[in-house]
DNA sequence: GTCTATAGATAGATAGAC
DNA sequence: GTCTATCTATCTATAGAC
């Protein structure tokens, strides 16, 4: 038994996740989401009736893997430096981090998508406080902000700048924040 | 004598300035900035070609301001926690951290304004180097970095959860930071 | 129930009026 | 040199065809 209305929403959840990737949420248009899954933009309005319907549903999405990546790179983490170069690396991925932007503009503007947008916050904020206990580190909140504002800030900066030697910077700069929380 | 086109030019800048403050890179069009000065959208195209060129001279205008507004508080923090105060205050101010999220997105898309904000990024490391310095603290690379990524993180996350207790949260995490590196 | 053609709004750029 | 009317492209939403 196929669901094929279910099937197509996922589809088109997909597509526009791979263009807010590719090109933030200035490129986020029913046009070209649709055009990707080689349907008309008002066939879309059908399975999503606003913008923000589907942009709502799309962040869903984005949170749900932005949350599992983590989670995994936590359980993978086997020393203090494994966890650090796991996330430098995320923090130069710039597909990454031009979704996490849109959410973040996005939120600036609907409202929906800032209670989503509070919900990753709140989980992602939780799952680092796991990682420094995971460590023997002391997971005060001030701590995690911290730890929460620089990966944050590292990626928006790498991506606006795009140096050469972003990644090296990055490390090294997570390497003293973990060295002096240590 | 008057120079009604570089005044009319400062106008148009200012007001597209104050557009990104309220709206975002989103707001910015050329009908709305344009119609803040009472002209006609198209008039705005005699003095700024295109929206590109309107775009910069306001990212021009916006580096001065930002660079201005630091200079100012590393000049008047005369304590360590004065200047954790100071800093905190700018990362709660939402109409600040839109205009440097605004900033951050053109760079992902126009080259121009991506070498603008390197400039800028760079002056702003150099002058929180100058801010350790002053309090007697190290200015290695990897410290300055770890707290340019902490000012931005902090801001954007605040703009995007809006939090009540945001402040004293990116407060703790500042006075935290900083008591590390001492 | 599924999909398309079209409407209506707004974007940016330009030719040409004054 | 200064300004406006207009053109084209593109956006979202909807009425209605199948």
């Amino acid at each position: 038994m196929s669901a094929p209305k279910e099937d197509r929403r996922a589809k088109l959840v997909e597509a526009g996740l791979a263009i807010l990737r590719e090109d933030g949420l200035a490129g986020f248009t029913q046009l070209r989401v649709a055009a990707r899954v080689d349907l008309k933009q008002g066939h879309l309005t059908y399975y999503f009736p606003t913008r923000t319907d589907l942009l709502v549903a799309v962040a869903r999405s984005a949170i749900d893997t932005q949350l599992a990546s983590l989670e995994r790179m936590i359980n993978e983490a086997t020393s203090i430096d494994g966890a650090i170069a796991a996330i430098a690396a995320v923090t130069v991925r710039h597909e990454n981090t031009r979704v996490l932007v849109a959410m973040n503009q996005a939120s600036d503007q609907e409202p929906e998508v800032r209670a989503l947008f509070n919900e990753m916050t709140d989980a992602f904020v939780a799952k680092l406080g796991e990682l420094l206990t995971r460590f023997g580190l002391d997971a005060s909140q001030d701590r995690i902000d911290l730890l929460h504002a620089l990966f944050v800030g590292l990626s928006v900066v790498d991506l606006a700048t795009s140096r050469e030697n972003g990644k090296a910077r990055n490390s090294a700069a997570l390497a003293t924040a973990f060295r002096l929380l240590t």
